[in-house]
DNA sequence: ACTACCATACTTGTATGGTAGTATGGAACT
DNA sequence: AGTTCCATACTACCATACAAGTATGGTAGT
């Protein structure tokens, strides 16, 4: 078969993989949409085998519910989850800036002012996209300083339900101009070594960033599970 | 706990995962130890797709390392990667205990004291094994009681590397009785809701039961990374 | 003795046909 | 009309064949 020039990157299965996770993630692929091995495997040209290995790691994800000889679908986005997945990211990232400002290695704290510069540039283009995965480096660069960067995968995996209420919550309201702010004052306190100040700031952050889910919720009652 | 379809038992599949992780984690199957989908084919007396699908749930989780085109291995035990995993226990466990001290289920309350009472039977007996999940059950309830199940098996996939070494430390110098007491003290600090003792009996049981991982390297050379 | 080459026997990756279980719609029956 | 039954068209699951990359050992050539 000749090959397509895009699909050169890693196998088949890793590429179908990849790219299902980013529309599930980004919301393309709606909550509860009805997906099938043979489907996508016609849509990605690609034969069932590595379809089906998508699969199985996106559902271990809790990204897809496959249920055996019925179907397979994206999974609704469970309240309790995200909440989960925030109160996982608030304890691990509070006590990681804590370490960070016990120690931390200049070429990360390079890299954490130029990823400010970066957030300032998209701020001022509204580039909404650009901040989204600009605060994601921004707390990833946090935890590579310190050496934690396979707590920070981990953190990724629960957070791939957290994403999609952010992502929701992207098309509503973002108050990147805030987000901005609070990654500088956390960054000047890492640089000053203020610990306390930095783990109130974080904590601050974390606590916001999904304050109204029940909002959200309302908007798009679709996209949520309702009975637990 | 919501079970996931893939996680439960039926398919082939999920059989061969369940089981080689089983053989992983209690280093049945020695780390480094190369294995083939074919050779598991053989086995486990199936065809080479559910054994492949649990080679990839198993890779995902960094229990095996799969070389495309030249063969799959059992990872080596990562001391980083270990010291990680106690890190992130040490606090998500500080903070749910904390919650818990706030307000815990009477019925997950007598759940502990349950699980303590089998835990002296076991300790009795000498049955290491039985403390060995008792302990891991002990824990699981905690989370479930505070309501963050989810967070808890995030961090048993972390765990798993965590696990091994712990079940190398099981080999050597098992002090079950200590462990016990903690545990004891932990769930007396719970009922008595005294969050800062909780707290810091928690994060002494966390941090001292991996302490000396350089012993085991020393003694396991061949099970542990070397170079990082 | 040493090097370059290549057949061979592995490995994982991919494609495909068949199996068993499930939802669905229409026909036959009450 | 309402209910039961069954053919059909799905589904995920599994077995198998093939493709493609890689390590290895023997061999021919220098």
């Amino acid at each position: 078969m000749k090959e397509l020039p895009h699909s050169s990157a890693g196998s088949a299965g890793s590429n179908v993989y990849a790219q299902l996770k980013q529309q599930i993630v980004n919301l393309e692929l709606v909550p509860g949409t009805t997906l099938s091995e043979k489907e996508m495997s016609v849509a990605f040209q690609v034969s069932r085998t590595p379809v089906r290995e998508s699969f199985v790691r996106l559902a271990q994800e809790g990204l897809l519910i496959v249920l055996p000889q019925r179907g397979t679908k994206v999974s609704l986005i469970d309240p309790d989850l995200v909440e989960e997945a925030r109160f996982m990211r608030e304890q691990l990232e509070r006590a990681v800036i804590r370490l960070a400002c016990q120690s931390y290695p200049e070429k990360h704290l390079a890299a954490l002012e130029r990823n400010l510069e970066l957030q300032q540039e998209s701020l001022r283009l509204h580039d909404g996209r650009a901040m989204f995965e600009l605060d994601e480096e921004f707390h990833r660069i946090l935890f590579e300083g310190c050496r934690k960067l396979g707590t920070w995968s981990v953190i990724q995996q629960m957070n791939a339900h957290l994403n999609r209420s952010r992502v929701l919550w992207l098309k509503t309201d973002p108050h990147w101009e805030h987000l901005y702010d609070q990654h500088r004052q956390m960054f000047d306190a890492v640089r000053m070594q203020d610990g306390d100040r930095a783990d109130r700031m974080m904590q601050e952050h974390l606590t916001l960033s999904i304050a109204n889910l029940s909002v959200l919720k309302e908007k798009f009652p679709d996209f949520f599970v309702t009975a637990q």
